[in-house]
DNA sequence: CTGGCCATGTAATGCGTTACATGATTAG
DNA sequence: CTAATCATGTAACGCATTACATGGCCAG
């Protein structure tokens, strides 16, 4: 698994609270890792009984108190060595697509209705990402390269929405098409 | 969750045994829902119990007795009943990219290793779609109309693969390139 | 005054992976 | 003789989701 591994690397660029973390897996890199606040705080937990990972506590005035957790000498040696190691292809489990193999079971229009919904979820990731995007082009050369990895990766995601969109519109129009069941 | 309901969808085309369903998820629903044969063998209990199965058992030489399962009345209206509900976008956990993201940390060479590493399994990938496309033009007008909505899911599976493949090599092109950081 | 975001967690349950167990048949 | 495929499962563990718990701040 690799939520550890992907904590790791978040706290290898700068110190973060639980919170904050969650907040980088919703917008920096939740397009291709996801992980609830609960799988988080349990981890960073578990990552610090390990000893992977220190931290700090703060007080706060009206919120919680709030630790700060940085990575240790260990912790970037044991993301170095995963970082050599072979990962294996991520794995889909794709709801919407049982559903189309189903199709003959269902009306026609409410799975169109229930495509044309996850289109619209679709549009506005990639959205998101074109914004990103943006800001990206927006930076200095030197910035440039510095998030050069991460641009590549954000890439992956553009073109993986775009591509999913092109399907989902092939497959809205052909199921839509009156005629298509008359020949 | 849907292993259930892939699990209904397979067995509404037809009786099946385990080994089966296990075989259906490895090479006909495999690229968009994966299901270890562990995982199918207890579900398949769990169906039965929740009175949406029903087997026949059946004895085989040389071969452990087999139960062959299949759909009963119940279990359609279940499916049904998901059929017409609304589902979750898949998610995505992918290592791979959690690795480029980071990519900083490690060298170069290893990981443009382990992206062509991918990059082999995706083609392999890709090459049994298109074999499984190819049987799909060479059926008739009426036997195509049937497995219409397989192929729609299959179109997709073909679609990610060439642009996860178009990806994979822009990025090994881009960090192979030697003169890269010399600007 | 309501809903959303800030902010941190625990507990129960459900789902998925790895390891283990068994044993026959077939192809190289 | 060896590895792969056929064929069916159990058990332990690890990972993910859902529900619950708490409470302040801010915008409409």
């Amino acid at each position: 698994m690799s939520l550890k591994h992907s904590l790791l690397v978040l706290l290898s660029g700068q110190p973060s609270t639980g919170y904050e973390l969650s907040q980088k897996y919703k917008k920096a890199i939740g397009f291709f890792w996801q992980a609830s606040h609960q799988q988080i705080y349990k981890q960073l937990k578990v990552l610090t009984e390990e000893g992977f990972l220190t931290f700090e506590e703060q007080r706060q005035q009206g919120k919680p108190d709030t630790k700060r957790y940085q990575i240790t000498g260990e912790g970037l040696d044991e993301l170095k060595r995963w970082l050599s190691s072979e990962v294996k292809p991520a794995k889909t489990n794709d709801a919407l697509l049982v559903m189309l193999y189903a199709g003959t079971h269902v009306d026609r229009a409410v799975l169109v209705k229930e495509i044309q919904r996850h289109k619209a979820l679709h549009e506005k990731n990639l959205k998101k990402l074109e914004a990103i995007q943006d800001l990206y082009f927006s930076l200095g050369k030197d910035q440039q390269k510095e998030y050069r990895f991460p641009y590549l990766t954000l890439k992956r995601g553009l073109l993986a929405e775009k591509a999913w969109l092109e399907w989902a519109t092939e497959v809205i129009d052909e199921l839509s098409d009156p005629n298509h069941d008359l020949e």
